[in-house]
DNA sequence: CTTCTACGGTATGAAAAAATACCAATGAAG
DNA sequence: CTTCATTGGTATTTTTTCATACCGTAGAAG
């Protein structure tokens, strides 16, 4: 076997040490809306176990985050780590910045990644039957985007792309996924949201998820590549 | 944001302890044949850089894989941990012992991911124009599965299979590919390697790098998904 | 106002992991 | 045979991470 395929299996076991993984974590957590403005972090010791680190290493994350205003943390019975962030609005990052902070290459690889994962993703929910209670799921979030104020429009567009990864009941799906639209975030925050882009992003949506309703594989795949090259079109628009 | 997202993006940042996971990499990059029976892994000062730990782990890690008898290590120049791991006999691998360790719902995670990854893989490669040297990579792995000696073919195949990943430029790609691969090796090592299933999976493997050449990347994904399908029919069908 | 309790805050010791430096062996090259 | 570079082997110290126990606070409930 080739050198090349080595370096895929003999990869680093450890990303960076924990606290750092943590801080980023929990940031990005922040920064998607996972947990919006105003709502509270879960408690120390269950986010701990949650995390699979100590409650000595979350804190000193959550002390970090803290101190760079993410986070507003009160103590006492119904107190908590409770988040301060307004997203930023559309198109007032600084995206050659964050471009940079990730190199070219990097970012090529993160895109075709997260084309990858998240067209099988579809390519596969459109292969099971799904309940009533999922196709809801579904059409619900669908739904949501597309009466998104701009404020919480990208919140509720990785809602409505995770929640395709999710209904696949595949965990390390789900989490590939996640991780794939983590490490673009940054990029896309910094770019516009603009009317026409909503409104063509509505119509693939559309297209997505009547593909995978319809049971059509090679339909639901297409229209997610479809989706997402108009987005990786538009960051490298942006860029040059 | 519902809980159930939550989840994907608050999971454990540490998957274990860096000896253990140390070892499960090591003991996988030999089973898989990436290092094969008597070759030499790389010396511990590079290979503890590659896996991002310091020496001292990878020399705990490297010692328990060679009280397992896994590993031959010497000293003095030109010594180093060499392999001594000679494939199991297709069909004599214990597979419900295999299940029983990993459980019914994480076999169909993994499987549910490595159909995702792989089918996003083929997908991706078969929209970018390969220049010559990437073409004959591909067929040279086809033709090399093809003619395996039945001890050789799983090593063949994963190697296959991984060329696949590597050729889309994307190392997150690769990576997802192989730990895909990983997830399955134990059960794919325990189920017999027969006659006219190489000869059903020769078709579909000739089938897959056919649409990738020709540039047709549904049919691409398909003809994944069939394959893959099959191997996982015939893991549950084993299983019943 | 008192109580109860779920939360963050603090302290301490152990264990894991890393960083660094140095020792010992081997075997090809000269 | 001698040299010498490369490899594994060992020892020491520091840093990080974890486990555990306990303290202080706040706010709802009575």
């Amino acid at each position: 076997m080739k050198e090349t395929q080595l370096g895929s299996l003999l990869r680093p076991v450890r990303a960076g040490n924990a606290f750092e993984e943590t801080v980023e974590r929990l940031l990005q957590a922040i920064k998607l809306g996972v947990v919006p403005h105003g709502e509270r972090l879960p408690s120390e010791r269950d986010l701990a176990v949650h995390l699979g680190i100590s409650r000595v290493t979350l804190r000193e994350a959550i002390r970090s985050l803290q101190e760079a205003g993410y986070l507003d943390v009160r103590r006492g019975r119904y107190g908590g780590a409770f988040v301060v962030y307004l997203p930023p609005e559309p198109g007032h990052g600084d995206l050659a910045e964050a471009v940079n902070q990730m190199g070219a290459g990097d970012l090529a690889d993160a895109l075709t990644f997260r084309m990858a994962v998240e067209c099988g993703a579809a390519q596969i929910l459109a292969t099971v039957t799904l309940d009533s209670a999922q196709r809801a799921m579904l059409l619900r979030r669908l739904a949501e985007v597309n009466a998104a104020a701009p404020a919480d429009y990208r919140r509720l567009d990785t809602a409505f792309h995770l929640s395709i990864a999710e209904l696949t009941g595949s965990p390390l799906l789900a989490a590939a996924c996640a991780d794939a639209r983590l490490r673009v975030t940054d990029l896309l925050n910094a770019i516009p949201v603009l009317g026409p882009n909503i409104a063509h992003a509505a119509t693939q949506h559309q297209a997505i998820v009547s593909a995978i309703l319809a049971g059509d594989p090679d339909g639901a795949a297409r229209a997610v590549a479809e989706h997402l090259e108009g987005t990786a079109a538009l960051l490298r628009g942006f860029l040059a």
